[in-house]
DNA sequence: CGGCTACTATGACCACGGTCATAGACGGCC
DNA sequence: GGCCGTCTATGACCGTGGTCATAGTAGCCG
């Protein structure tokens, strides 16, 4: 997965990810962290020196910044970009990943907010500082496409929603339906808000 | 909250669903449930000699008919019924509780999926039927407001990974902002769906 | 070489929590 | 009353897991 050479530290990071997006933030274990990432068990104490919380958070952060990084991925990716293919393209990197894993993990981002919403401050603002720096690119690559600069966040939102439902469905259904269904559906509606169609 | 005089043990299935959705299945403890239903301890390994993974699926599946059967109030409730009604109620239930309660508990179904989907089949076999009794409603209110049957499931399904997306960013964001949103966004397009306005 | 810092390595502690085992209380029925 | 099924009550066991403490290793610099 392209993680070969990079620090240790990050490969813990990286593979808290990995762990707490299918066993979820409590049933993932520090040393199943370690383990995991091939690191000692001692380095977890070193770079990690805030305990779990900090693992979690960071592992939040990272997923944060890699959803928006492939926003921009998915845009080069189309030859002439519009808002539902976009959602489409989102909600395909899951799909694929269902077919080639044969198994569906969710979002870390979702699992730790559920998780530690209540519990854990820290948590539940790196939760929403991901979310944040997921939608942002979202919502630049719609006004980029033509959509008015006001509808661009809400859009944003409520397609970034329909994915995390879909997903969760998804899970639950140990199949992709929820997924191509919302992707359907969803789809057309945007790209008729994009180009000035009649809706409301 | 008019669970007053139930049995114990449905009393205790109540509490779980309460605990589940506010800390998540693996932060939620046995003892923690009997506690918070008022019952005796060892009420739990009589009425739920599965242990938790039983107590933990009947709450799932009761969170599901509760959800189901809100769709039926929802529609009652309602002068002149429209999709986009429909799912503004959907929404408004979960804006109401954060106005009364303060605080943003999630959806029992979704924090089970999220812990257990991976490791207990039992409990990802209980959410997914919990999403299928909430979207069969649902589905059958968009018929009876005269949605096409072959449009209503997929947009039923379409309302439910939104809301359930949007709930997971509020309760990250500690902020209805997600959900007021989706509202404000899908109602319009699920109204013009049902009108047969021009959308694909 | 001595010492310092970065990192690795492991054992131990301790709390939490699910489950089991056992036994006590209540109430109906022969 | 004596019996039994339902329910309540509580203590104990044991695995898991986060954290702390303590060493050990490697490499660099003076």
């Amino acid at each position: 997965m392209a993680v070969s050479e990079r620090g240790p530290r990050e490969r813990m990071v990286f593979s808290a990810a990995q762990l707490i997006r299918r066993h979820g933030v409590g049933a993932t274990g520090m040393r199943e962290v370690a383990v995991h990432a091939g690191a000692p068990r001692g380095s977890l104490q070193h770079y990690f020196p805030g305990g779990k919380e900090q693992l979690v958070n960071e592992a939040v952060a990272w997923a944060g910044r890699y959803a928006g990084r492939r926003v921009a991925r998915f845009m080069e990716g189309m030859a002439e970009p519009t808002p539902g293919g976009l959602f489409a393209a989102m909600v395909r990197q899951w799909t694929d990943e269902y077919e080639t894993a044969g198994l569906l993990a969710g979002c870390p981002v979702a699992a730790a907010t559920v998780d530690c919403a209540d519990a854990t401050e820290s948590t539940r603002e790196a939760a929403a500082g991901a979310f944040a720096t997921w939608t942002a690119p979202v919502a630049g690559a719609l006004t980029d496409m033509g959509v008015p600069t006001e509808r661009a966040e809400p859009l944003a939102t409520l397609m970034i929603s329909s994915l995390e439902g879909a997903l969760l469905i998804a899970r639950a259904e140990r199949d992709t339906r929820a997924l191509t269904t919302v992707a359907g559906e969803l789809a057309p509606m945007l790209d008729a808000v994009a180009t000035g169609a009649a809706c409301s």
